[in-house]
DNA sequence: CGGTTGGCATACCGACCGGTACATATAATT
DNA sequence: AATTATATGTACCGGTCGGTATGCCAACCG
């Protein structure tokens, strides 16, 4: 029974918090108004968060948490290690379409925290390493040699599908996406 | 006789926004920052911009064409369609070493300005689209049947490479963006 | 019962934001 | 010489930011 009942103060903060940085962006987004779509007090925030910065990481873990089950969910929809490299880019075009559809949050993130800061790249980059990781180890399992090299021009495809999409608007990225990756993937 | 003599205040004031943009995020810098870099009066920014809005707009402007001539380098650096096209994914390893890289600056604004104000949609997408018709003429002067297609491909590789060299860092995103262009070009 | 815990409400702080008012100086044009 | 355009310097506006202070409430549990 991990989570049960009603949803503490913090997690409805968490929920608020991470729909409103992606939506808007993270800067964009004041104290005030997260606490006020939490329906939490002022005070309540800071006492399960020290600052506005602890808030951001946690909630750009629980993104990274959630990218990561996002990428498991290619296993189930195929049983060949080329179907669910493929698979992949099905969930490409689910996601895409989506009303809110803005990118990756983790990258997204790390644009908006800018600067030399890097507040939000080691999520972003944990995340990237997770889906060379998944590319990979299915191409090894195919037989595919130099599987490292193929999994990382995969993943340039991914990455670059999910930043058309959103400046392009539309599936269309994710048709080109799966074509190229079928061409790759021998 | 375009431009002569010294730079004047509006020229100042978009070079000095350009650089702080890009490197600290457009929303996280300041109108008194972008004076006091450019050393103009106060006055004298609002007398040629008037709001932050414009100054952002023609700083995005800027940049397209900056990319767009970016873009253009290719030509000079191989003689047959095939190898211009090669040759932009040797001109990003050159970009993602710069010391202050930090993504492609109209992607990074659209992201930074986030929201449903899309802002800086307009712009990236223009580029985006100046980038895949590069592609497709050279696609289609190499005889390559279904060029529009091919050169979608070829541009989720570059725009992937990008943000992939932001978050990763170093040029190990250029060598497999590289690797699979050469791939996909007959 | 008494104390701890978790939450609520609100008023407040200094700092900075984008933008404006106003008064001034300089340089070229007429 | 007078006018106009361009630039400067500075003080100020309302608003919002992240963060703090103080106090009250209700539930749970020893």
């Amino acid at each position: 029974m991990t989570d049960n009942a009603a949803p503490s103060a913090s997690e409805r903060l968490l929920d608020a918090a991470a729909r409103l940085f992606y939506t808007r962006g993270v800067p964009n987004v004041g104290i005030n108004e997260i606490i006020a779509r939490a329906g939490v007090a002022r005070m309540t925030f800071y006492h399960h968060f020290p600052s506005k910065d602890d808030l951001i990481k946690a909630v750009l873990e629980r993104r990274r948490v959630e990218r990561a089950a996002w990428l498991a969910q290619a296993d189930e929809r195929a049983s060949t290690p080329r179907g669910q490299i493929l698979a992949v880019f099905d969930l490409l075009s689910e996601w895409f379409t989506a009303p809110d559809y803005r990118g990756c949050p983790l990258l997204a993130a790390t644009f908006e925290l800018g600067g030399q800061l890097n507040a939000a790249r080691p999520y972003a980059r944990a995340h990237h390493e997770a889906v060379r990781a998944y590319f990979a180890a299915r191409l090894e399992a195919a037989g595919v040699p130099d599987s490292g090299a193929l999994a990382a021009q995969l993943h340039l495809l991914l990455e670059g599908a999910t930043v058309v999409a959103l400046v392009q608007g539309g599936p269309a990225a994710e048709a080109a996406a799966r074509a190229a990756a079928e061409a790759l993937v021998p």
